[in-house]
DNA sequence: AACGTACTCAACCGCCCTTCG
DNA sequence: GCGAAGGGCGGTTGAGTACGT
């Protein structure tokens, strides 16, 4: 017996969403909370699917996401994590807080994939793809020693390109000549289902006005605002030892900075929503 | 300026896993 | 233990945009 489809696909909407929709479904999340996103759409109103509006929402709505290109620290880390965690987006995702598993595979695929190639390390196995020299050669090298010699003069790669990685093993990465231990910088426990901070520039589905179904009226929504630098949690915050969870909820932090700093309409009660 | 090509990324598809009755 | 339902995940697509000729 084949499985039903998530949702009648009849009659439903496709292709890009609406600011309307947008707000439509914070709306209705931001009110009820996140439950069966089956009934989501009808409930909220909208002509989508379920998983539509789940994909919307954790790809480009939820309050906490970081837009924009990942930071040089963020592609260490997705290079590291993909090492040892392989295509798990959405486990890789889980170590980046504000990005998303959707966000990383894109960047991947885009960006760091023909950076590797380009470096002549194989994106998959993350080891050089040139033929390896002779064994005679070879053997006795350390293994770092084995990719400088046999990766073409990659510090004349493209200087403006961002240092890409010679992964040389799963828990360092070599840097133009500069070795971080990324597994130093960030503990896998910390990954915390609660992301933390962000900026946010959701471009297509800006807030403000509009559909009123939100205490009366729907105030300015936050999130796509850009938020101050100084306002986001940094990653570097990791790599220096200061996790902001180890004080408190870091999503909870990230909301309280933001909606104080740049919208004071609004208050408390809304930020434990997005708990 | 017009056209073609390459690139990016939001969104969809379909399979897999987990949960629940 | 079994099957159905729902959610999650990774792969793929295609519209929009940037860039080159």
């Amino acid at each position: 017996m084949g499985r039903q489809p998530c949702c009648d696909k009849v009659g439903l909407k496709k292709g890009p969403w609406t600011a309307a929709e947008d707000q439509k479904l914070v709306s209705f999340l931001l009110n009820n909370g996140q439950c069966c996103w089956r009934a989501v759409p009808k409930l909220a109103g909208l002509l989508r699917c379920g998983k539509s509006c789940r994909l919307r929402w954790t790809n480009y709505l939820r309050p906490d996401l970081k837009r924009g290109l990942l930071s040089e620290e963020e592609e260490k880390m997705v290079i590291h994590l993909h090492a040892e965690l392989g295509n798990r987006w959405s486990k890789i995702a889980s170590h980046l807080p504000g990005r998303t598993d959707n966000e990383i595979k894109n960047h991947w695929n885009t960006h760091i994939k023909k950076k590797l190639k380009k470096m002549g390390i194989d994106p998959t196995t993350h080891r050089p793809v040139q033929p390896a020299p002779p064994p005679q050669e070879a053997a006795g090298l350390p293994e770092e020693e084995i990719v400088k010699a046999i990766t073409p003069g990659h510090e004349a790669f493209c200087t403006d390109d961002v240092p890409m990685a010679q992964l040389l093993d799963p828990d360092d990465i070599v840097f133009a000549g500069e070795e971080v231990g990324v597994t130093a910088a960030y503990s896998p426990d910390q990954s915390s289902s609660s992301a933390s901070s962000s900026s946010s520039t959701a471009a297509a589905s800006s807030g403000g006005g509009g559909d009123s179904s939100f205490d009366g009226e729907w105030p300015d929504w936050p999130p796509m605002m850009d938020w101050p630098a100084e306002s986001m949690w940094q990653l570097e915050d990791v790599v220096a030892g200061r996790t902001p969870w180890e004080f408190e909820d870091p999503f909870v932090t990230y909301q309280r900075i933001a909606l104080f700093d740049h919208q004071e309409t609004w208050n408390n009660s809304k930020i434990e929503l997005f708990r």
